[in-house]
DNA sequence: CTTCTGACGAAAT
DNA sequence: CATTTCGCCAGAA
């Protein structure tokens, strides 16, 4: 189960990566697993219509699962350094430092998943 | 209607 | 470590 579909593909990626704390960064492959039914590239595609600013929708905590910077890198790394996540001297972060958990179970919960399905992986 | 084109990732080779 | 293969959204032309 996940968010059943009144809610475009985009939208559920967009809500999703608005929880992502300060401080914190997710990988694409990440959010497409909490979001369901969702590949890491369409997080990609969504977040490549997305325009700076647009909904809200810290884009610059979304990094590739090697926890480097991709097309943006100067100006992205520049916005998560000022939330104190840190570099690497090769430009990486350190997932197991500043990588996000996921969403809390309220969140989960409000939004129709089953937390227990979550915690399970699939 | 069709075609094109992007911020990715995991597994196989 | 480098390449390849596949997954299959949404807006623009």
């Amino acid at each position: 189960m996940n968010i059943p579909d009144p809610v475009p593909l985009y939208d559920r990626i967009y809500a999703v990566i608005r929880q992502i704390p300060p401080g914190k960064v997710a990988a694409y492959g990440m959010i497409a697993r909490i979001v369901g039914r969702c590949t890491p590239r369409m997080v990609g595609y969504a977040l490549a219509a997305l325009r700076t600013g647009d909904k809200g929708v810290p884009w610059q905590r979304v990094v590739n699962s090697q926890g480097q910077l991709s097309l943006r890198g100067p100006e992205q790394r520049e916005m998560l350094e000022s939330e104190g996540v840190a570099f690497d001297a090769q430009g990486r972060i350190d997932l197991a430092r500043f990588g996000w958990s996921g969403p809390d179970d309220a969140w989960l919960e409000a939004h129709g998943y089953d937390v227990l399905w979550f915690m399970q992986g699939k």
